[in-house]
DNA sequence: ATAGGGTTAG
């Protein structure tokens, strides 16, 4: 089509800028951006916010954040991209600073906007501000009717920890969809409530059966357990320590419902070993497993190497960390104690002299008015 | 025909 510009439209335009954004294309995405101002579709605020989805979702927030600041007249959701675009980003202190802005220059946030807010004070644990945006969704309750706006609020109130509330909301939710469910039961499962976190899942498994010997009907409402659930799942049995059930969902999560596991599930399952003190078990898992573990795997069995006091294996998921160059310090300083819990001085004394050649700063976070790390 | 949203291991 380039070849035969004049048969570029601003809705095929687009459809590449969409295209771009969901195969992640920073520099086909630049080069739409590039024809958009040649063929003078500037002026069309549809292609400013696909431009700004495309940007947010290849990790470039200052050219987000450019398109936005050239656009002449603001709405709703050029606004609500741009906090989006914070959010995917990790910046949620960001996002909820454009989130006040926006209001004071009298934008009236709706329910897709409030939906992300809700998603930054999630990430910030800021249970104030995920309260405040609940009374304004209170005040339209056509806003309750909206699953994805639910599932936002749910999630914050599961992150911030306010677990009573998200079950009062959870149970108050009338239509549910697997991510309301999935929600509650990783809230469940990252509060010690393993077995709650387990009887939900029951209980949809329960329905689904029930629906299921029933009319055609009722098979269309079936809610299908999907990879995101197990990892709640999983969670809730790691956090409980029950290995075998553990164990069990594991593989009916394969061989009943067919879903593959990711990388996470075998984190999952590499936690759970590691928190019964199955050691030995956890390794063999990771050698065995058909995907590449990744960094936060050798770490799980690295910390639980120091918690058992298993040096050998410290040190070799330590050399893995470094062999994935993904390593940070406090791998290094968990190793460390083991050696001297192990009275090991001279392996601690290098290990030591090798950091300090290093010169990777640790870092920790803390919240005074706002989050610092 | 056109834009922005919710669940995911430590």
């Amino acid at each position: 089509m380039r070849k035969k510009i004049s048969a570029v439209d601003s809705y095929a335009l687009l459809y590449v800028i969409k295209a771009c954004t969901k195969k992640s294309l920073a520099i086909e995405g630049k080069q739409a951006h590039t024809l958009v101002i040649k063929l003078g579709y500037e002026p069309n605020i549809f292609l400013q916010t696909s431009l700004m989805d495309m940007y947010a979702g290849t990790a470039n927030v200052a050219d987000v954040h450019q398109v936005f600041d050239e656009i002449p007249n603001k709405n709703v959701v050029c606004w609500t991209s741009l906090i989006s675009a914070y959010v995917q980003n990790q910046k949620p202190n960001r996002a909820i600073e454009i989130f006040r802005q926006m209001q004071m220059v009298d934008v009236e946030p709706d329910q897709v906007t409030l939906t992300v807010a809700l998603s930054a004070c999630a990430d910030l644990g800021a249970l104030d501000k995920g309260e405040w945006i609940h009374d304004s969704i209170s005040r339209k309750p056509e806003f309750s009717e909206d699953l994805c706006l639910m599932n936002a609020l749910l999630n914050m109130y599961v992150k911030c920890g306010d677990i009573r509330k998200a079950k009062l909301l959870f149970d108050n939710v009338k239509i549910k969809d697997i991510r309301t469910w999935t929600c509650m039961i990783v809230g469940h499962a990252l509060h010690g409530q393993a077995e709650e976190a387990l009887r939900l899942f029951s209980a949809l498994e329960a329905e689904n059966k029930s629906r299921s010997s029933k009319s055609q009907g009722t098979k269309d409402q079936l809610l299908v357990p999907n990879d995101v659930m197990f990892i709640g799942v999983l969670m809730a049995c790691s956090h409980a320590g029950m290995v075998e059930e553990g164990k069990r969902y594991f593989r009916s999560m394969i061989e009943e419902y067919g879903l593959k596991p990711r990388l996470s599930h075998f984190g999952c399952m590499v936690d759970l070993l590691c928190r019964c003190g199955l050691l030995n078990e956890a390794y063999s898992f990771i050698l065995a497993m058909p995907i590449q573990p990744n960094a936060v795997i050798w770490r799980t069995l690295l910390g639980s190497s120091a918690v058992h006091g298993k040096v050998e294996l410290a040190a070799v998921a330590r050399s893995k960390l470094g062999e994935l160059e993904v390593s940070l310090v406090g791998d290094d300083v968990a190793l460390s104690n083991i050696y001297s819990a192990n009275g090991m001085w001279e392996e601690k004394i290098m290990l030591r002299h090798e950091m300090r050649q290093r010169r990777t700063p640790g870092c920790s976070s803390v919240e005074v008015g706002k989050l610092h790390s």
